[in-house]
DNA sequence: TTGCTCCTCACGTCACGTGAGGTGGC
DNA sequence: TTGCTCCTCACGTCACGTGAGGTGGC
């Protein structure tokens, strides 16, 4: 063991890229033990690669360079454990975060893959696992406008309703009968959150795929009905939309996708269409 | 819900800083759907805020911006779905180095607390849990050498050991025998990583603590093995030395800490000191 | 003289945040 | 005229990485 190491002999048994090596030198984080005075090498000592440790390991932890040189000098056992358990509670929020993401890529990715599936147009009946949203406030409507200025409302809301923006968006219809006469006007709208509260429970749906922007339903609501008729089935409950393909995977909205799905009644219950 | 939104007012109804929506117009992700030709306002249209939910998503996943900006006229759902693939792979990667962390931050702090409850210089007799480490191949000392040739030997076996640098260091000696001996020339060193595969055995434990830098251990070998010769206990197996104090923790190497244990032997077996 | 390691200094990266100095419409 | 919102432009942040141009010792 040489009793001083170059820059990159330090650098290779380290694993500490001599340019950060340097930029640690700038800052006054950590100089080199010597510095030759004829040519300014930096010079370090076998027990400054036992020193470094403390720099690597709290970058590691993500501790800014600040905090490590204010450290530097002044380090007890005491305030090292409360600096981890203040880092700590930083990596806490960057897990969450991560957590979030993950959720975000599944459930994206499955009403993804869905749509991908999807015949558009088609109507079938299907079973449905059950789902669980975070259903908004009633929407009003002001004759005849676009859903934007209640959509905003419903986005405003979920500060309270802990509603995250950037699950998938779904509307909810009152009834069938309700859903066909208004298509563009979704009672309620909801997020698809699987962490929500409200609960569409599983069961036999008449499922419908339809494409188009945001509650431009074509005329599958009349073709829903007429297929409900025909066959005759019962749509029970509420009419759910939820968009599995949006803004996020296509630039055209004439290319959004949705399913259209509402609970068919196992008996002969009264019709409710 | 007006026609035309201002910067601000986009910038409140959809959570992102008005100097964001700057940033995105200046590097053409997200310009503003009109440009006053007067005086050069930003006005955004309703459906800006949905189509805004595509960069808000994906910079939510960490997707570099350069890559939403190439995804943004061209993005389908297959596109969309491959990309989120590989971005999990990313958030593995991050999430990896997350957990690694806690159990860097969990180990020093228990190691940490010990050390600041611990008596310098006093022995005792005391059960110990069982302990996992990854031990390192046989030192070799030329005569007299100091630890750090050993010791960089020991770095770069990590590669294919497996060893995380940042974990504590110890060292093991073979006997009490040689401990006593030689107490600046561990037989191994070992990383107090407790994923390593080598198991320190629960059991009755003579334990000690002293102060000082690496394998320097002061009088202490002679005071326990006379400890040992006192109480009649019989030391079984190698001695661990194991720093609760180090370089991470305070400036002063002077100031180390480190515990010593070694396993007494339940019955009058013959003596190994 | 050539090759090597090292040096300094400036600039780039990434996604913004901040602040100075200025403009248009009420 | 005052206050307000908005503008542009330059610079700062964070922890380096890169590359140009130059030096000392063999």
């Amino acid at each position: 063991m040489k009793d001083r190491l170059s820059i990159k002999e330090f650098s290779k048994l380290s694993r500490i890229a001599d340019s950060t090596l340097r930029y640690w030198d700038k800052i006054n984080l950590f100089p080199p033990g010597i510095r030759s005075t004829r040519n300014h090498y930096r010079y370090y000592s076998p027990s400054q690669m036992i020193e470094v440790n403390f720099i690597t390991i709290l970058s590691k932890l993500k501790v800014p360079l600040k905090t490590i040189i204010e450290m530097g000098s002044t380090r007890t056992p005491e305030k090292i454990d409360s600096l981890f358990a203040q880092q700590e509670k930083t990596l806490d929020t960057e897990m969450r975060r991560l957590i979030e993401a993950y959720s975000l890529i599944h459930i994206r990715q499955e009403l993804l893959r869905e749509g991908m599936a999807a015949k558009e147009g088609a109507i079938s009946i299907r079973r449905q696992e059950e789902m669980n949203i975070v259903l908004g406030r009633p929407n009003i409507f002001r004759n005849g406008e676009p859903f934007y200025r209640p959509f905003m409302h419903f986005r405003e809301d979920s500060d309270i309703l802990r509603v995250n923006l950037e699950f998938p968006i779904g509307g909810r219809y009152t009834t069938m009968g309700a859903f066909v006469e208004n298509p563009s006007e979704p009672e309620r709208f909801f997020s698809f959150d699987s962490s929500g509260a409200t609960v569409i429970p599983a069961g036999e749906y008449l499922v419908a795929y339809v494409r188009g922007y945001y509650w431009e339903m074509g005329k599958m609501p009349g073709r829903m009905a007429a297929y409900a008729k025909e066959h005759d089935l019962t749509c029970s409950g509420p009419v759910y939309v939820i968009y599995l393909h949006d803004e996020v995977c296509t630039k055209e909205s004439t290319q959004y996708l949705a399913r259209i799905c509402v609970a068919i009644a196992p008996e002969g219950a009264p019709d409710m269409i």
